[in-house]
DNA sequence: ATGGTAGATGCTCTA
């Protein structure tokens, strides 16, 4: 039995932080990338990058200057055609394969759902209105087409739990922690998803993948949030071996304002 | 209460 070490990073930028791609697999050597916020259209996607860093399978899905997402893979997947047009809008914020392992095939989501804007009022603010409403469309597809052996990831910009921000009295208004995205992503979650980081991190421990560029002392203040994060479907879970939050990738050097997640699986 | 930074873009948007 193998093991398959599945990595997920909001990159900002895939073109613009290549050398940190290559500096993630020298220090994870994962076995699957996905990334958010690649921020490249298809067109211009770097094609011979991935394979030149040991990833020949790539399947991207990008736009001019916003959103995009790529999984990039030493396994071989198949990509799938029929992907939801979430809010019908066409803007790159999912991808699925499903993956080759010799245990069986295994589905993978990669997600980049909408940030919603800085007001968390659905009638004020169209942003959060669209990130209500992607988080309860994919709360409706999953509920109808979830596939056993499913692992979903991405950034979900959405901190779910008490210590899943620095301050719960202080976040509870501030768009990422309300507690109406907090109730969608928990629907979400139950239409069959275990939190696979928190099987590992106790719930009354602070957790978090993501610290804002604007506190340059990010470390010290430590004002962070989990808003990066890892499901898997029961049935994979007497496979789950590890997980890793690369929280020194937030001091590289031009970094994202994300970290690198990942999880190990017994595959 | 405010503003702080970053990336893509092109005289501003998104995060």
């Amino acid at each position: 039995m193998g093991h398959l070490r599945i990595a997920t990073w909001n990159i900002n930028s895939l073109r613009l932080r290549m050398p940190l791609l290559e500096r993630l697999v020298g220090e994870l050597n994962p076995d699957v990338i996905c990334l958010q916020e690649t921020k490249v259209p298809d067109l211009l996607f770097p094609a011979g990058g991935p394979a030149g860093l040991g990833f020949p399978h790539v399947s991207f899905r990008g736009m001019k200057g916003y959103n995009g997402v790529a999984i990039l893979s030493r396994v071989p997947f198949t990509p799938h055609e029929q992907a939801p047009d979430w809010c019908e809008k066409g803007d790159c914020r999912h991808l699925a394969v499903t993956l080759s392992v010799p245990s069986g095939p295994i589905e993978l989501h990669d997600f980049y759902v909408p940030a919603g804007g800085d007001i968390p009022d659905r009638a004020a603010n169209v942003k959060f209105a669209h990130k209500l409403d992607f988080v309860a469309e994919a709360t409706a597809w999953f509920a109808g087409n979830l596939a056993p052996r499913s692992v979903l990831v991405g950034d979900l910009n959405i901190a779910p739990m008490e210590h899943d921000v620095w301050s719960h009295r202080q976040l509870l208004d501030v768009v990422s922690h309300t507690p109406v995205e907090v109730a969608a992503l928990t629907a979400w979650q139950q239409t069959g998803f275990i939190d696979a980081l928190r099987h590992f991190v106790p719930a009354d421990e602070k957790l978090y993948t993501w610290w804002s560029y604007r506190n340059q002392n990010w470390r010290g203040s430590n004002r962070g949030r989990r808003l990066d994060h890892v499901w898997i479907t029961p049935d994979l879970l007497p496979s789950l071996r590890a997980h890793t939050v690369l929280k020194d990738a937030r001091d590289w050097p031009q970094t994202s304002d994300h970290v690198p997640v990942c999880i190990d699986l017994s595959v």
